[in-house]
DNA sequence: AGCGAATTAATTTTT
DNA sequence: TTAATTCGCT
């Protein structure tokens, strides 16, 4: 695991140990990158169960990721190995699932089934843009987003209503109402829901509060910069008076305030907890000097809550290099040049390298470069196997077997594949089954539909729904394993993807399914869960496990995708002012805190990287038809004189042309000859400054 | 419905 | 430059 943040030792520092230790109250470690703050709350933990006497049913930890929450059930399950103690009960979960178990439990008191179904993104997209009855896609991505901020930030929409500042707002506000009416007329509830409905409960009902507050003694929450006001409402009112908390975060490295995160949250733990005792991790156990003090610098110029500074016992390291390029392609032919260079002089594995960048568009430059030049790369993020055309229409038919309230779900289920049943029925059905306020599902059944409906259109809608019904009896009561068999056969979803893709994709589609399949078999029978219970936190979670093993491949990442991350040697690409910071034009030029969070940005880009760094920046870059000139990032000059050991550099740009590569490519190998003796070592001193 | 030409927009996206 | 979407035609 090369790539990963990885427990670098068994022992504790002080301050971590105090973190660990500390029981008497509320408890906030501001953990700088790489201080090992996953270590910090395993061990407590550990420690808790151990040594404290809470039983694991009592500890809740939550994460934001599914792949953080995994890493830390095996890191505790690891410590914990040695003990007697059993980890039954221990929760450790992201923010929503731990929101889909709560709502499971507690789905009465909301007026919900037990089998609700949660809606993604494009759901939602899709019923706002029946709701508003409009052709504009850019709107309604707005009002989404305006919706989900309002949401995070526990505005009702009656609120919303009120506070409205513009036309606009007043617009997203009226359809904010609809649309919560609507996703719970479908028994359905989306991401922001599954924190928002639990904050909900628990404010205005006491026993609900009561029991949960007994339940959970001791909470402790991961990347605590990252909560939004909904999320923090959540944690006080799962811990109560109480207070028995640990939040672990840094300020620095705070980069979703877009998605509704805000650090206001740091400062309000202060003013709501005034036992909140603060404790600061500041050693770090990943870089060399050179970095951290560049990351330090940076990090200086936004106003600070808490201060802090990184060091390390790794030494100096190799110089940061500043690197001007011409434009995108030769960034990209001369990094990967540089790469391949640096590793053999270093003698480096190609898992040792990641090339980071504000905007994934720029990955595609990058991606030729590194084919042409053979080198086996990875790229994080990207299409994620749920997102998947193929794997989201069967989803479809498990939604609604699940929950035949589920509008959304019933439509691209009856859709695809094809059966007869076409755009005009469909608005036909949504008109009549909107008139009675029942689901689309069961209008089908209704005498008064009927009545209106040609045999054409209704034979094969009955038929669906008689589908539909059969299965959801069979999902009762047979196996789980059997029935998906059945149920995927039956569904004509195979013949359906060869009549519509040519012969590949459909291979390569139908394969996918299988493979959902057969995950969605393990997981049922691995935690011996009800399908129902499968299905409806599908939407949640991520295949990690597809094994991934090792490879050995460099590593193409979104910034915001490498938090938590760390690499031995890292470039840092398009360092310039309009895309590192990234101003768009439209918007306020010069909006202070948006300037603050690419900053800290880029603090998170500098302080992934282990040993090395190299910075690059385009001089031109193409933006639509033309060329426009860039500017080096303000972020550069602020790093200070760790960038006048780059600024010598300059000269050493070499500017090249195809022809000139190999040359360029020998002519670098010989120059870093002469370091090749010079390999990494954590505790010397290096040469220049 | 399906195809091809024209038009348009291009940050990040844990769940 | 590109890709994604829309328009307009059959």
């Amino acid at each position: 695991m090369a790539t990963h943040a990885s427990p670098k030792k068994m022992s504790l520092n002080l301050q971590q140990q105090a973190a660990v230790d500390y029981l008497d109250g509320p408890c906030l470690v501001l953990a700088g990158a790489g201080s090992g703050k996953t270590g910090v709350i395993t061990q407590k933990i550990a420690h808790l169960i151990n040594n404290c006497g809470y039983e694991p049913k009592h500890i809740l930890a939550v994460t934001f990721t599914n792949k953080a929450s995994k890493e830390m059930s095996e890191r505790v399950t690891k410590i914990m190995s040695g003990s007697s103690a059993n980890l039954k009960g221990l929760t450790i979960s992201t923010f929503h699932s731990f929101g889909v178990r709560f709502l499971r439990d507690e789905a009465k008191h909301l007026g919900l089934k037990e089998k609700f179904s949660i809606l993604d993104q494009d759901d939602c997209f899709s019923i706002l843009q029946e709701l508003c009855a409009t052709t504009d896609k850019a709107l309604i991505k707005t009002m989404q987003s305006t919706i989900s901020l309002w949401k995070n930030g526990q505005t009702t929409p009656e609120q919303a209503l009120k506070e409205a500042k513009d036309e606009q707002e007043l617009q997203f506000a009226r359809v904010y109402a609809n649309y919560n009416a609507t996703i719970s007329a479908y028994q359905a509830v989306d991401f922001d829901d599954l924190i928002r409905l639990p904050v909900e409960l628990l404010q205005s009902n006491e026993e609900v509060r009561n029991r949960w507050q007994a339940k959970l003694r001791y909470i402790l929450v991961d990347e605590y910069q990252d909560t939004n006001s909904c999320q923090y409402a959540l944690l006080k009112l799962l811990t109560g008076v109480r207070g028995m908390f640990t939040a672990v975060g840094d300020d620095d490295q705070a980069i979703y305030a877009w998605r509704g995160a805000t650090l206001d949250n740091l400062k309000l733990l202060q003013t709501d907890f005034h036992r909140l005792k603060v404790i600061k991790l500041e050693q770090n156990y990943r870089s060399t000097e050179r970095i951290l003090n560049a990351a330090n610098a940076v990090i200086a110029h936004n106003p600070k809550l808490f201060d802090k500074k990184l060091w390390s016992e790794y030494g100096q390291g190799d110089p940061i290099r500043v690197i001007p390029m011409a434009n995108e392609e030769e960034e990209a032919e001369n990094v990967v040049m540089r790469l391949q260079a640096h590793k053999i002089a270093n003698n480096a594995q190609f898992s040792d390298y990641a090339i980071l960048y504000r905007g994934n568009h720029q990955a595609r430059v990058f991606e030729q470069a590194l084919r042409k030049e053979r080198i086996p790369y990875v790229m994080s993020g990207g299409q994620s196997f749920f997102e998947r055309a193929e794997i989201r229409d069967i989803m479809a038919y498990f939604r609604l077997l699940n929950n035949i309230n589920d509008d959304p779900a019933f439509i691209r289920a009856v859709t695809t594949p094809k059966r007869g049943i076409g755009a005009a029925t469909l608005e036909h059905l949504g008109q009549y089954a909107g008139r009675r306020s029942i689901p689309l599902f069961e209008a089908v059944f209704e005498a008064g539909f009927a009545s209106v409906s040609t045999a054409r259109q209704l034979e094969p809608l009955l038929e669906f729904v008689e589908f539909i019904n059969t299965f959801e009896e069979r999902a009762a009561k047979d196996e789980a394993p059997e029935v998906l068999d059945d149920f995927i056969k039956a569904i004509g979803y195979e013949q359906y993807l060869y009549e519509h893709f040519d012969e590949r994709q459909a291979q390569n589609k139908w394969q996918n399914v299988n493979e959902f399949v057969a995950w969605m078999k393990r997981r049922a029978e691995e935690d011996d869960k009800k399908l129902s219970e499968v299905i409806q936190s599908m939407v949640l979670i991520s295949m990690l496990d597809k094994g991934n093993a090792e490879e050995n491949t460099v590593r193409l990442s979104t910034l915001h995708a490498s938090k938590g991350l760390e690499y031995p040697h890292v470039f840092l690409v398009g360092v310039e002012e309009g895309l590192l910071p990234h101003i768009s034009r439209d918007e306020a030029l010069e909006d202070p805190t948006r300037i603050e969070e690419e900053r800290r940005l880029m603090y998170v880009g500098i302080t992934r990287a282990r040993k090395s760094l190299h910075i690059t920046w385009c001089q031109k870059r193409r933006r639509g038809r033309d060329f426009e000139n860039r500017e080096v990032s303000r972020f550069v000059k602020e790093m200070k004189h760790e960038s006048d050991a780059a600024r010598e550099n300059l000269k050493d740009v070499p500017q090249v042309t195809p022809k000139q590569r190999i040359e360029v490519l020998k002519a670098m190998l010989a120059k870093q000859a002469g370091q090749q003796d010079l390999p990494f070592k954590p505790t010397e001193e290096s040469v220049n400054d």
